[in-house]
DNA sequence: CACGTGGGTGAATGAACGTTAACCGGAGCG
DNA sequence: CGCTCCGGTTAACGTTCATTCACCCACGTG
């Protein structure tokens, strides 16, 4: 394959860095004035890419949320669903030691899109966890749905706990490595958790 | 013991309510009017007090950061450490299902404190998780003390997920039961999941 | 009974911010 | 060459809010 494009588009860099800064800060922690100076633009330049605020974090969350789902999906075609169950932890803990600001911005700042994004995104993020369930239903059938769906949220917020450890706030970090297979390990752990 | 005062002062009125808005809407997304009218006053009565909305929520985040430390110490004196983890883990499952809001504040909202209480609230928090670490560490002597800490978060993350379950979040549920059941599973997989 | 104080009120203030308006320079192209 | 976008700029606008002011009522107490 080609090496792809390098140099990000500046709707791209403005995606990114709001990514940053809402994560730091939060999404009303960001003024889109601070938020065209991150990117070397001044204030209403924004408006040139984005409609407004809210449309930049619907953007954003949407892309999450499609991304992760897109991603899960690819990974639940194998014979065995255990098999698909460990390619989902991997997948999963790969996105959020990737791009820990997304995590972050995606379940703190969800409350700040407007009603109709928001339904979107949760109907995402709801077929996301479904695929999760039935796949863990698949290797576990005794385990009931709701405890399924239990489980599922469970996995999510023990892997969605990394952006919050010290070192991955900011930049990647030595020990990534390290924790990676600290956490898979506790998510198969859960995952097996789940019947009796 | 005799039945505790039933009737709560206005000030602790106000901080429950915010505590009830926050969780919905963000720290951002509730104004004092907001606040204020949810208790059956408006606006700028809060000034009778707080000095103010940031140290309202400085108040409440320390409030709750401290519960959990002492909560946390006052269950880690078990001659077998294993005991003390067991009772880590359900003191910490009860204080999410009894009071999902605060735990969503806490970490949704730590970023909308000034500096100073922000530090307070970090340095409390900080103590918490080594309660967790050095009793994990009772147990199996053999983790490192990052992973440890890897795994502590983690299972914050984990057990923090409750006020996220649909049925969680206005109001205590029906498989609350159940599902208080399921998570205590997990957390303990997880944390015996820790050594290799 | 006067009175101070605790807890309220509505109006005024001032800052921050999202958004819009008016204007501009340059690159590609007929 | 002249025109049209594209992506900037600064200045203005209007709102929303936290906070402060000036005033007020109702108690409990000396």
């Amino acid at each position: 394959m080609a090496a792809p494009d390098t140099t990000p588009t500046r709707r791209e860099q403005i995606l990114a860095e709001a990514a940053r800064l809402f994560a730091r800060h939060g999404f009303h922690g960001v003024s889109i004035a601070d938020l065209g100076a991150a990117v070397g633009v001044s204030g209403p330049a924004l408006y040139r890419h984005f409609p407004g605020k809210e449309a930049l974090l619907a953007e954003m969350l949407i892309g999450i949320s499609e991304r992760l789902l897109d991603g899960g999906r690819a990974r639940v075609h194998h014979d065995d669903p255990r098999d698909s169950l460990e390619d989902l932890v991997d997948f999963h803990i790969g996105f959020t030691t990737r791009e820990p600001e997304l995590i972050v911005v995606q379940d703190r700042d969800l409350a700040n899109l407007p009603e109709d994004p928001r339904r979107t995104v949760r109907r995402l993020q709801r077929t996301y966890v479904e695929l999760w369930v039935d796949t863990l239903r698949r290797v576990h059938p005794g385990v009931p749905p709701a405890d399924a769906r239990t489980v599922a949220h469970g996995v999510f917020g023990l892997l969605n706990s990394t952006p919050y450890a010290p070192q991955a706030i900011q930049g990647p970090a030595r020990g990534t490595d390290a924790r990676v297979a600290v956490l898979r390990r506790m998510a198969l752990a859960c995952l097996d958790a789940a019947p009796d």
